[in-house]
DNA sequence: GAGTGGTCTAGACCACTTG
DNA sequence: AAGTGGTCTAGACCACTCA
C-alpha cells in the first residue's frame, strides 16, 4: 500500500507535496521550519517512506537560506523523524522505534509530590573493606566503602529500604557527612557526576528480615530495585532498593522527542 | 577604568584556562571541540560554575570560525553540560540532574537476546464495546474495542501475562489481523505511532487467577507493569503486563549524553 | 558524472543582560 | 552602553551515493 503511493508520487513529482505551511510565529525560523515538518508527518501528510524535496527547493519554498532549512532538516533526523543520508535524499522514517522508558526518581521527592509527610531513618552506617563481610564485585578487594542502611517513610508508614555501598576512593567527602537533614541518595545525585547508571528491576516476596524492617507480613510482595552507578569506568556506589508493593510503584510519562517539540506550539 | 578590570579578569581566567587540547581526529571539527570540552569538564579541568571563554576566544583558540564553536558549545548546553545565557556567559553546569531512566522492552526480545526459545499464545481475542463488561476510563463509552490476552513462554515456561485493549477508532487494521507470527506488542509497535505513554509499575502478590495462567503457586511475587498510550490526544491502546517475579526482571543502563558522545573516541 | 547532504567561513544583525 | 549568545545569509568545498 505505501509501494503504490511512492510510485504514484515519483510519477507525479511534485504534484503531491502538501501545502508549504505559512511562517508566522515568533519563534527562530528553523524551529518553525521544524514543527511545520514534524506536524506534515504526524497528521499523515507525509507517510512513512516518503521522499522529501531536498534542501535547495525546500530553501526556497519557505524563503530562507539553505542553511536553515538544513538546521531544521537535521535536527529531526537527529530525533528518528527522518532518514537521510548523502545523495540518497531524505525520507519519512519507516517505524518510529522510541523506546518506553521510566524514570527512576528520589523516593523522597516522590511522597513529598505525592503529598506525603517523608521521613528517614538512618540504621546502619560503617566504614567498611570490601571482601570483609560484603563483597562488591565491581571494586577491588581491601578497597575501603561506606556501607548505609536507611528506611524511607511516608506519613510514618515505612515503605523503603535502602542499602548502598559507596566507594570511599571516589566520594571521600562523604565519610564526613551526617546524613543530618539530607538523605543519601540525595547527597549523592548532587555531589557526584556518573557516565553510567545500570537497573534491574525485580519483585519479590519478603523475607523475615524485610519483613520486620517495614512492618509487613513475610511474603507480602515487594519491588526490588537495584541500582549501580560508575563514573569514568571507576564504581561509585551501589543500592539496593526494597519497597512495599503496596505502597509504592514506579510510574511515569514518556514523551517522544516530536511530540514535545509540537507541543510548544499546540 | 573599565578596561583595566577587565584586562586583570580576563588575565586571572586565562591563566587557570587549561590547555588548548590538539584537534586532529578524523572527525567534523565541532565534533571535535565539543568532545574536548566535554571530556574537560568531567576530568575536572572545568568545574561546576567556571566560566568558559566567549565563542570569539573559543574560535581564536582552536582556529576555527565562530559559528563552528558556537555549534560544539550550544550542543553541550542542550545536554545540560553548560548553561549559557545571553551575555551572561557560558557557565558549566552545577548539578548534572539527567535522570536515571529504565528501558521496557518486548518480552519477546528480552526472551531471544537472553538465549531463550520464544513462544507466545493468543488466549483470548474479542471485539468488545467500552462500558459492556471491560470499562477503559480514557475512551467514550460504547466505543470499540478489541480485547486480547496473550500468554508469553520462555523455552515453554510461562513468564508474562499480556491483557491488552486497542482502541479499533484508530488501529481498525488490527480486527483482521491473526498475530500467527507476530505478536501483538511487536505488531503495535511496527504499526502504530505514540506520542506519550504512561507506565506504572508495582510488585503483586499473584492471585489465583494469576497462578493459574502462570503455572505459579498463588501469593508468588509478580511484577505489574501496566501502560497507557496515547497519540495525538486519543487514546491507542492500554496494556497490563504480568511477569513472574522469580522468571522475569526489568534490567537496562542509563548513559549520560556527554558520556555517549566521549565513549566514540575513547 | 551529477546530485545530495555535511560542514565550514566571513560577515552581519538582533535580543538580551550586565555594568 | 557594551558585550554576549542566537540566528541568518551567501558562498564554498568535500564525501558519499546513485544513475
Amino acid at each position: 500500500m505505501i509501494g503504490a503511493t511512492v510510485r504514484a508520487k515519483l510519477a507525479e513529482g511534485q504534484a503531491a507535496e502538501p501545502p508549504v505551511p505559512a511562517l508566522d510565529g515568533p519563534d527562530p525560523l528553523f524551529v518553525q521550519i521544524k514543527r511545520a515538518i514534524a506536524r506534515q508527518i504526524l497528521r499523515g501528510e507525509r507517510r512513512a517512506g516518503d521522499r522529501l524535496p531536498n534542501e535547495e527547493q525546500l530553501a526556497v519554498q519557505y524563503g530562507v537560506s539553505r542553511q536553515t532549512v538544513h538546521k531544521a532538516i537535521a535536527l529531526l533526523a537527529r530525533e528518528g523523524l527522518l532518514i537521510r543520508r548523502r545523495r540518497a535524499d531524505t525520507f519519512v522514517a519507516l517505524g518510529r522505534q522510541d523506546s518506553f522508558v521510566l524514570p527512576i526518581e528520589d523516593i523522597g521527592e516522590m511522597v513529598t509530590r505525592a503529598g506525603g509527610r517523608y521521613a528517614y531513618r538512618i540504621l546502619a552506617r560503617e566504614i567498611v573493606t570490601n571482601g570483609d563481610g560484603v563483597h562488591w564485585p565491581d571494586l577491588a578487594q581491601g578497597a575501603a566503602m561506606l556501607r548505609l542502611e536507611c528506611l524511607h517513610l511516608d506519613n510514618g508508614t515505612p515503605v523503603q529500604i535502602e542499602r548502598r555501598l559507596v566507594n570511599l576512593g571516589i566520594v571521600p567527602d562523604i565519610a564526613d557527612e551526617p546524613f543530618a537533614d539530607t538523605p543519601p541518595s540525595r547527597w549523592l545525585r548532587d555531589h557526584v557526576p556518573w557516565s553510567t547508571a545500570e537497573h534491574t528491576v525485580r519483585a519479590v516476596n519478603a523475607d523475615a528480615n524485610m519483613a520486620a524492617q517495614l512492618g509487613i507480613a513475610p511474603g507480602t510482595a515487594c519491588l526490588s530495585i537495584e541500582r549501580r552507578t560508575v563514573h569514568l569506568n571507576r564504581p561509585v556506589t551501589q543500592v539496593h532498593f526494597l519497597s512495599v508493593g503496596e505502597r509504592f510503584a514506579l510510574s511515569g510519562a514518556s514523551i517522544t522527542s516530536t511530540a514535545t517539540e509540537l507541543n510548544r506550539s499546540e
